[in-house]
DNA sequence: GTGAAAATTTTGCGCGCGTAAAGTTTTAAA
DNA sequence: TTTAAAACTTTACGCGCGCAAAATTTTCAC
């Protein structure tokens, strides 16, 4: 910068300046500098930009897991509405393991972040490890809900999906069984096992649950697998069956096309199936997948808000907002 | 850590150098350090560190777009044997737009990267920006080639890929027709297409191509869309196709489904569909896609490997490597 | 032409570290 | 015990910039 100052004939600080703000120095100023910069194609060193500045532009995005194409549709809304509010986002994953979380974390602390958005690991979280980042950075939680952090967050109603969605079910053929991997990675699930037993004990219907045996995250082959091993022991008391989310939905599917089970919702389909979430690729599963839609626009915009409203100092913590969801009916149920 | 040091009743220096390599200070000095770090947590700012080392830790990985699951899981192996060489990786996404292929770019070159694994946009890219990042900084392409740039490229032997599909098609049923965007992003899908013709020429079967009109990332959609209108245009001469990739693949499994068509290789099927990648969703439709699969573990560790031969000053402009694809026979061809 | 406000420059310090050179202490071998 | 090597500390400078205060110049109205 010193040396594209001298060039310009322009003093290191007023150069600066002209980056922080093209606006604030003189226009006969700024002309020599935009002059300048044609010819030397100089930019600031965005990081040691940041090591000095109080308030950093930069806004830190930390996902679970990336190759789940929900949190890269996720991550893609984030990223749109902070760069649109004036921020740089910049992502990071947890790939599914504590210390990525923690180094994502870590590496944000160094990058003086103005605010983070954060969807934690959930269970395999460390709430301790996330806690005292909170207190140093303004971060809005997103997707999965950590209460011992009591700190703000952004989701979804997940017991009024699995109520809206057993409504529709139930109203339109034989009430469904509810499917969900026995561990689950994060609080939501546990929310929408209840709301499903509630919607079921409401509407006079007895629950059936099945759990499916995993860890991690390939949701799609555990679904697939375990889901193949349920249905041929015939644990599934109905004909329907609502699954924890899209992608068990999805393995779920799999394994009726290959025990030879129609799928759908037509008079001759021998099974009904739905999940929750509206997942990207629900869309284009065969049949495509009748589920419940997170309502994206609102969450990223929402969060993004609340973040944007805790960096200018409101007291934001104890804000919590969920979301309800909608109905999106296909032909799989 | 100017106050660590203090509180570890160490100099500053040695404390730096216990971070660059634990190893190289006294056993005694060692367990000073860690001692005093079980107390403090103190850990040193990795971007203040990358500013004034000569040669960084590391690695950045761009890929054109992070919310297709195909460049999710490429990037997660890639992560990981960057990991296992030492290095960190640090992960951007162009979202498909030049501007943020360049942001990423010129983010990089502020972290001082010690190399860089670079898929281009491809025909969006913006070359000369490209040319001249990689005259400063260690870089290799992969997924897809920038010919004119003349640079390191791991990548798939695209040309083999639809041989070796369009042999298996030929042999187990119709030749088939190739369904493609009309405006590929990228050069690997000119070459798949090639690789189609000259294969079908081979056998002496007549090509027929049928390109889908559409832009942007969107290709399940353009290809349910475009691929329901070919149909019942009636413009795949044969009852089998072989899509560019499995992203289209999918697409136009959920047109068949829509017109009632059955899809896969059973004697009651109407149309075969195979696709290209293998992507993490092909085993998961249904049917289940027939496809030729990317080498991913070969590309991502030799792309890591070709860096760090970069890295340690190895002459690697020219070198380039294609690796061939196998066969995944599934239900859908 | 005068004066005050606005813009700019100068000066100086700081961020959180790496690193090189010179001086000091510790360690291990002779 | 002596001695040299190894490890360490001290000192000093640098990375690429932000930022604040004081000094200077420019601008513009009167």
């Amino acid at each position: 910068m010193e040396e594209f100052a001298a060039v310009s004939g322009i003093s290191r600080p007023t150069v600066s300046k002209y980056f922080n703000d093209p606006d604030s120095v003189r226009l006969s100023t700024r002309k020599k500098i935009e002059a300048a910069l044609e010819r030397y194609e100089y930019r600031p060193n965005i990081f040691a930009v940041n090591q000095n500045r109080k308030l950093t532009k930069t806004i830190g995005i930390v996902v679970p897991y990336l190759a789940d194409p929900f949190f890269g549709e996720l991550a893609r809304n984030l990223e749109f509405y902070c760069v649109e509010a004036g921020f740089r986002p910049r992502l990071f994953s947890s790939q599914g393991q504590q210390d990525l979380e923690n180094e994502a974390l870590s590496s944000l602390q160094a990058l003086k972040p103005a605010g983070v958005l954060l969807a934690p690991l959930g269970r395999k979280s460390d709430i301790s490890a996330i806690e005292k980042f909170c207190q140093n950075v303004p971060t809005v939680l997103f997707d999965s809900n950590l209460p011992d952090v009591r700190q703000a967050y952004i989701g979804s109603n997940n017991s009024q999906f699995a109520d809206l969605i057993v409504e529709y079910l139930c109203e339109t053929g034989e009430p469904p069984c509810f499917f969900e991997m026995k561990t689950p990675a994060n609080p939501n699930a546990n929310r929408r096992r209840q709301g499903y037993v509630q919607a079921m004990e409401r509407l006079g219907h007895e629950p059936c649950i099945v759990q499916a045996e995993g860890e991690g995250w390939d949701f799609e082959e555990i679904s697939r697998r375990e889901g193949a091993r349920a249905l041929q022991a015939k644990q599934f008391k109905t004909s329907t069956v609502l699954c924890s989310n899209d992608r068990m939905a999805i393995g779920l599917l799999t394994a009726c096309y290959e025990l030879n089970l129609g799928a759908g919702r037509g008079v001759n389909d021998d099974i009904r199936i739905a999940g929750q979430d509206n997942h990207p690729f629900s869309r284009y599963t065969c049949p495509p997948l009748t589920t419940v839609s997170q309502d994206y626009e609102a969450i990223s915009k929402n969060a993004v808000n609340l973040l944007l409203y805790a960096i200018n100092g409101g007291a934001y913590r104890q804000e919590s907002q969920l979301y309800d969801g909608k109905l999106i009916i296909r032909q799989s149920a």
